[in-house]
RNA sequence: GCGGGUGUAGCUCAAUUGGUUAGAGCGCCGGAUUGUGAUUCCGGAGGUUGCGGAUUCAAGUUCCGUCACUCGCCCCA
């Protein structure tokens, strides 16, 4: 093996791992059309308080996993690690919120500094929607439908599960989060020092923490459902009764939370269980407080960004390469009549595999190897007479045709 | 950032307690086969044993470091 190394928690995609990728996106995509999403692109990079500004300055992803360096300018940007801040940013700086509500697909890369592990990447891809401007239950509830109906496309619904929680309003996180520092100091020498830390940092984060002892603690723990608003509970009901007219069945997971101060109301994450400790395909929920806090109009939005790595280690079937047809000259002349058969066919949209050396067995071996669905036999007797032998590679079943009537004869190998 | 496991050919794996020139299968290239993709037969290329250091007469094998992968923690898609 040479010295030459991709750097850490990156990897290349080479054709039948790029075909999987391909899919998922193109599911995704697909699925996100069918309910009116559009799709749009926003830079891979922006100015770094556009990341730091959303992402809070105590979340993981701003405090370490953020790729961050200073360009010949002399100013600071970082690769994205999410795609959220750059949809709000441009919704902000193109003057779309004249424009709401808006609905919006991405399909992309995505960068974050951290130790790569199975279904954890440096460099991976996420799909997303964000629906913007809309402030009602029926806004989640449509979010959700379309994470699950891309999933239900790509084969895996049926291995998922949808975990959904509320987090309330404002008032209904201030409520519970007192309450709920409060009961966690009274432990707080029994809480794992994980735990204590999260105690300063980000209270509800204490919830889903993996620790035995601190989960017994938890376990009595006060319920952020029964600190909701009024307001806050109806919102709730209506977006699980959406989800019941669906037929989505979900579970409910009280600790289910998200680490930023922007989220509200519904969260919701997809975990797919053959996939280990990063089971997570598809995660998401509201972020009414995320627009204003860039500076731009209260506006409200929900959303959800899936793993593209991650679907497609969940996809089961096999994804074949397309199969071209093979044209097998023989001699110079049949050569250079090859390349204009070639040409002509390919204007047509056929697939057309033209190699470059070898005699006729070489060409035919290649043909095979591509997995060419038929070979079109170019020799001097064939030209001579204006025809073609076109040999079907699954039969073997081999017939001479008119060139005028390739195009035709070849038509179901298309 | 923390902890465990693993690194031998393109791939899957061998190589007695440290002992000569690191082997095999598959794949690849060429030939048997300048008008036919299977199979078969023959030949060939391909390795700084991840990298660096230490111990030793001698290291793929032992030790240390490092890099990468992997499983988990943290966190997330």
């Amino acid at each position: 093996m040479s010295g030459l190394q991709p750097v850490r928690g990156t990897h290349d995609l080479l054709p039948e791992d790029m075909r999987r990728h391909r899919h998922v996106m193109e599911t995704a995509r697909r699925a996100a059309l069918c309910f009116g999403y559009q799709e749009v692109a926003t830079p891979i990079f922006e100015f770094t308080e556009v990341f730091k500004r959303t992402l809070g300055d105590t979340s993981d992803v701003v405090t370490k996993e953020m790729y961050t360096f200073t360009d010949k300018g002399g100013e600071t940007v970082t690769l994205r690690p999410e795609n959220t801040a750059g949809v709000a940013r441009a919704l902000i700086s193109e003057g779309l919120t004249q424009h709401l509500p808006l609905k919006y697909f991405y399909a992309g890369p995505m960068f974050r500094y951290e130790r790569p592990q199975k279904g954890r990447l440096r460099q991976f891809h996420q799909t997303g929607i964000e629906l913007l401007g809309v402030k009602e239950p029926g806004g989640d509830i449509e979010v959700i439908a379309t994470g699950v109906e891309f999933l239900r496309r790509l084969g895996a619904w049926d291995r998922c599960e949808l975990e959904l929680n509320t987090l309330g309003d404002t008032a209904s996180r201030q409520a519970y989060r007192k309450v709920l520092v409060e009961y966690l100091n009274s432990f707080r020498d029994r809480l794992s020092k994980d735990s204590q830390e999260r105690l300063e940092k980000n209270p509800m984060r204490v919830l889903d923490s993996k620790d035995e002892g601190d989960q017994k603690i938890v376990a009595n723990a006060p319920l952020s459902s029964e600190y909701l608003t009024d307001e806050a509970r109806d919102f709730f009901a209506a977006v699980r009764e959406g989800l019941d007219l669906l037929g989505i069945s979900y579970t409910i997971n009280q600790r289910l939370v998200r680490g930023l101060d922007y989220y509200c109301h519904t969260c919701f994450e997809i975990t797919c269980a053959d996939l280990g400790a990063q089971k997570t395909v598809l995660g998401g929920g509201r972020y009414d407080g995320l627009v204003s806090l860039m500076g731009g109009p209260e506006t409200p939005g929900v959303g959800w960004a899936s793993g593209v790595e991650r679907c497609a280690m969940v996809l089961q079937q096999e994804l074949p390469a397309p199969r071209p047809i093979a044209i097998v000259p023989m001699g110079a002349a049949a050569e250079r009549r090859a390349l204009q058969i070639a040409d002509e066919l390919r204007r047509q949209d056929f697939l057309v595999d033209l190699g470059f050396t070898g005699n006729m067995g070489k060409r035919m071996k290649r043909a095979n190897k591509v997995s060419a669905i038929a070979a079109v036999i170019l020799g001097d007797d064939e030209l001579a007479r204006g025809e073609a032998a076109v040999k079907l590679l699954d039969s073997g079943e081999q017939k001479n045709v008119p060139l005028g009537d390739l195009a035709a004869t070849l038509a179901p190998c298309r």
